[in-house]
DNA sequence: AACTATATTGACCGGTCGGCCAGTTAGTAA
DNA sequence: TTACTAACTGGCCGACCGGTCAATATAGTT
């Protein structure tokens, strides 16, 4: 860190100072980070971190904002290359989802911090995306392929808290007796939570 | 806030601090809060916190140890007071700590400070609940009233991850199109997940 | 070369932070 | 009464906080 820039582009400057503020944030919230410490963490000086963000809080806005936007541009991706929702699109959604987790967990801080100060701006962004998995839900429950009986904007919200939660759990649960790795936990949720969204075999309707 | 004691015990003295300190630390967390807010609002000096508790890290030490003693001690009894380990009987410890989490926003607050600490003191005092539901769990799948294929721990993680999660991010999807209120997805819940875990049918097994 | 716009700096501000400490008060036991 | 202990207070400390501002440096324009 404090390797200064040289060069005099606003752009690049303003990157570094997102990049370093992203990082302090989500390792330890916004109120235990000073100006001071990204300043120093991004090789500018105190006073310019001002002059091209103006308050703190209005730099924590868009560090969130940047970060929430590629989350969303990139699981969007994700969920648009599939097609033809059945049984083996939700698993999988739901297996990179996990690994996406898994491999990101900034992303899961970064929601946690979010969720803490009852910050709304993170649901408007992926609210398009859960709209489209439960809209992939609906389409398979017409073909029968799952039960019609839930909401399918609920299917979305189970899985994707089932993943978040492990995450952000995970120094909680590491110490519950028998509580598997990433993996194990990940195939036994699958086997449930599948196996739970099939419709009923044949024993009662009305 | 701030009616002084009058009392000179220091036992009442240091539950009015730790009641106020709780408070300001489950809403805004470690960082946000002042000694000095606490005083205010315990109603003692902030002199006297020091006296009591020392470091401002000590005091949130005990607040932790504190709340989590009373919600694991709750939780416990609660747990024992079920007896026969059935589908009934999980779907009922399911929604009985769905109520409890939704009448207790400070319970889910406070874990999710902790797991941003990556702090593993809470998980040390619940690890023998989960023992015991995992082992009620088995039980059930011995008598072939649950599917045998899953780790029982895994099964109460499972359901404990659902429950916290919806909690602890109910301003995010409740900008999500179509999410239900509470009760609308516990039932959702409560239907895919209690479905999963029922034994497979007859599809095949080898 | 002069001018302009802005990126960038360093010094500085009032305020608040956690913590300390010398002193006061009030119970309690000899 | 006296002596001792611990609860409790108010004032103070140096460090650090977020933010401002006047001054400087540099790239681009005329």
């Amino acid at each position: 860190m404090n390797t200064p820039t040289g060069t005099r582009d606003p752009e690049i400057t303003r990157e570094r100072i997102l990049d370093a503020a992203h990082d302090l944030f989500v390792e330890r919230g916004f109120a235990a980070v000073s100006m001071r410490e990204i300043a120093l963490r991004s090789g500018v000086t105190k006073s310019l971190i001002h002059h091209h963000f103006g308050h703190k809080e209005a730099l924590w806005e868009r560090v969130k904002e940047r970060a929430f936007a590629a989350y969303a541009e990139g699981q969007e991706a994700e969920l648009r290359a599939a097609e033809d929702p059945d049984a083996d699109l939700l698993k999988n959604a739901i297996t990179r989802y996990f690994a996406f987790l898994q491999a990101n967990p900034g992303v899961v801080r970064l929601f946690a911090w979010t969720h803490l100060d009852e910050d709304q701006s993170c649901g408007r962004l992926d609210a398009e995306l859960v709209r489209l998995g439960a809209e992939r839900i609906r389409q398979a429950q017409e073909r029968g392929l799952f039960r019609a009986d839930v909401n399918p904007a609920h299917v979305v919200t189970m899985f994707v808290n089932g993943c978040t939660q492990w995450f952000e759990a995970r120094a909680h649960h590491s110490q519950w007796p028998g509580v598997g790795d990433d993996q194990a936990y990940l195939d036994d949720f699958l086997k449930i939570f599948m196996d739970g969204v099939l419709p009923p075999e044949r024993e009662e309707d009305a």
